[in-house]
DNA sequence: ACGAAACCGGAACGTTGTTCCGCTTGGCGC
DNA sequence: GCGCCAAGCGGAACAACGTTCCGGTTTCGT
């Protein structure tokens, strides 16, 4: 996440290579149980150590806690979609106007969620405040309100964004996916409408 | 929650006097503390227990678990609201032209969303299908959706009651709150815009 | 008033997140 | 190549939690 950048004055803090590997198998056998289990509060910190082949002690020295573990592994798998918009080829990244930079996005992030769904589910539902502090959320407001304020400078692009991410969330997206059998391309449909449904609309 | 409805040929299940007045005890209970410490997880089934002035055995034989002691806690508050819905005065409840009661209820639930957020928000945190499940959901989603299918016949009103309802889920509303610094009538305002551009739209 | 059934309290159990400490190891200066 | 030592490591130990269990007590129809 960090990138160690020397501070001038103070010690640069050289990571350890043994360090750096036990990170890295931690997180990906963190990611894999709390997929597999569908919920992080019923994963053992035992059970990760074991599947990292580590000691829990290692697992408390690199994340601080089970939450920021948690929250860790999510970013990991939203920086692919995160890089995507901020310097990707168009129309997801920068050069295509706003309607279609907008579609694109909630499609693209219809199908991250799609793909990641029971781990986000599973991440989401143990952090304290959601999904809104830490993570990629706020990138995603930011962007989507950006987006807005060109397309409808009527409405209050700052609440539009969070309404339309809304559907979004985890537990949303999993109860229409399971409960009401909708279909990932039905649900960015709808969202699409949606959106434009926003920007259309003459206040 | 259930009104123990006598089944042919079996005993009605008198109720003792003493277990409908310690349940009573313990709902309160367990309502105060999950308010004031604004998390389910965070409050100890002792101290729900010495709250009410019982034992831990009777929270458990009264309600079975603690998720069970949440979410019946949670639609002890929703079933003013529902029944207001059901069968109170226009434009709530029946009588009035759809906008208008489509908005009432946007403008109701925001006033009980505010009204109980600490609560609502400490017990759907802790459920494990978030509020989809238990609890008023599933009959204030049928309203929405029954008013919409009434004015907007071209879109698709099962996804849409849920896009309309998610910006109401406690996370995004508490979010809201908080950290956006927007007041209640902002947020219902704001809600009411997004019905009518959604109504208002032609697909 | 009496007896049976239902209910009560709180000690006890198993599981979990987290801490702690003695041993091990990797990387730098020589 | 080698030794030093801070950083890293494992896993036993701790505290807190949800839940179960059982011997004594209370309620209510008769």
């Amino acid at each position: 996440m960090t990138l160690e950048l020397p501070v001038a004055g103070s010690a640069p803090a050289p990571v350890r290579g043994d360090a750096a590997r036990n990170r890295e198998r931690v997180a990906e056998a963190a990611a894999k149980l709390f997929r597999e289990c569908g919920d992080v509060e019923r994963v053992d910190m035992r059970a990760i150590a074991a599947e990292a082949g580590v000691g829990v002690g290692t697992l408390y020295r690199r994340f601080g806690d089970k939450a920021s573990l948690a929250a860790s592994v999510l970013d990991d798998h939203a920086r692919e979609l995160q890089e995507a918009i901020l310097s990707g080829p168009p129309p997801l990244g920068p050069g295509a106007p706003p309607e279609e930079r907008l579609e694109a996005f909630l499609r693209a992030l219809v199908e991250h969620t799609e793909k990641a769904l029971d781990l986000i589910y599973a991440v989401e539902h143990a952090l304290p405040t959601g999904r809104f502090a830490l993570g990629p959320y706020p990138a995603w407001h930011l962007h989507t309100m950006v987006l807005l304020r060109e397309l409808a400078p009527h409405v209050d692009a700052a609440w539009c964004a969070d309404a339309l991410l809304a559907p979004l969330g985890s537990t949303v997206y999993r109860h229409q996916r399971r409960d009401r059998g909708l279909s990932p391309e039905q649900i960015a449909d709808q969202l699409t409408l949606l959106a434009r449904a926003v920007y259309g609309s003459r206040a």
